[in-house]
DNA sequence: TAACCTACCAAACACTTGTTAGGGAACGGT
DNA sequence: ACCGTTCCCTAACAAGTGTTTGGTAGGTTA
């Protein structure tokens, strides 16, 4: 079932961001392998061979949505990164500005969950490792200063923390809803009060 | 590339249970739908076909494989929450059993948390979503006692602390190799510390 | 030795998959 | 009225998919 009302007049660019749209939507909710091209091509109310007009192919929809995603993703993070913040301002800052990300991509985001890890032995999504790379290094890097500056507790593996906060922080693409009950800043700080204080009561 | 050196003779049951865990390997690490039958045959060092002697679809090695997961993983939870222990004392000892049984079985654990979602939806998984209820039901009604108790905080959303504690415990299962640095107790232990007490350093 | 069972192979089947090639309707510009 | 562009359809293809069928080596039992 596809609703299609527009009079077919869309501009090319933006027609583009629309399938997109719609292919990510897809992807996230049943996988990107489990989905089909024409699959696709009915919720955006069109034959399967259509989309090859639009892309090359399904794997360079997946990149695209992907590698735009990243792309803005890495806007923020290096704007946040550049601010020359302390160590447990970074990281809430980091934290606020994933929710964001979050709230805008949420279907790259699931995808990315969930098929990045086999993807990225891939060379064309190497991006992905190297994207990777750069998140373990920027959060591990922020966590290790945070010890030595006396912000975070010495006591934990800070390897160990490093994925507790990145993994706590994304999972959160699988249940969240645009237009819930919170916005992304207020599940951030709220995530951010429990990461940083704990669940329990202070006696 | 298969290491076979039994000189098969290997009883029946036995036997199964060699087949399962590697497909469940495999299966963890391509995704299921991305993994074929004959990639699992080749892994087990035999031909496609030959593994319907053993099984009647790739899909009843995927259901016997989440199912008898689920069935240790309740048994387990419900020794727990038999126990009559206090809030804070049974959020430890769940989370401890949690990544026990991510110790024991790494490669299903890490099928459900990719394929569940939307396998609930089929008849065939519904038990899918009925753990799911019962899994909710359990963490939840801890963290209200825990929280009505003055165990844990209560200017949290009880919501969101939830899908908090219960994400950061399972997404372990992506990174958790058996037989690394840490005990599965001491993962525990350690998680424990972060969630209850929070990363920051107290002054 | 003969009958039997287990565990696999060999070869094919029906179907689905991503993808392609040619065609045509709608529309704007000239 | 003509042309060109945009966007989609029709119809098919080749490769890969899960699965089935018949057969058989090797051990166990009688």
């Amino acid at each position: 079932m596809s609703t299609k009302k527009k009079p077919q007049v869309t501009p090319t660019p933006e027609r583009r961001r629309e399938l997109l749209a719609t292919a990510a939507e897809v992807f996230a909710a049943q996988g990107y392998n489990a989905t089909t091209v024409r699959r696709v091509a009915d919720e955006a109310g069109m034959l399967a061979g259509s989309l090859y007009y639009h892309f090359d192919s399904k794997e360079s929809m997946l990149d695209e949505i992907l590698s735009t995603f990243l792309d803005e993703l890495w806007q923020g993070y290096d704007e946040v990164l550049a601010a020359g913040l302390g160590p447990r301002e970074t990281i809430e800052a980091l934290v606020t500005e994933s929710f964001r990300e979050i709230d805008r991509h949420r279907p790259a985001v699931a995808i990315y969950q969930k098929e990045s890890k086999h993807l990225a032995t891939q060379p064309r999504f190497a991006y992905l490792a190297d994207s990777q790379t750069k998140f373990e290094k920027a959060w591990l890097g922020t966590l290790e200063r945070g010890v030595t500056e006396g912000a975070f507790r010495d006591d934990l593996d800070i390897r160990l923390t490093y994925r507790f906060v990145r993994d706590t922080v994304w999972v959160a693409a699988s249940w969240y809803r645009p237009g819930g009950h919170h916005s992304p800043e207020e599940i951030a700080r709220q995530y951010l009060s429990m990461v940083l204080d704990g669940i329990a009561l202070r006696t």
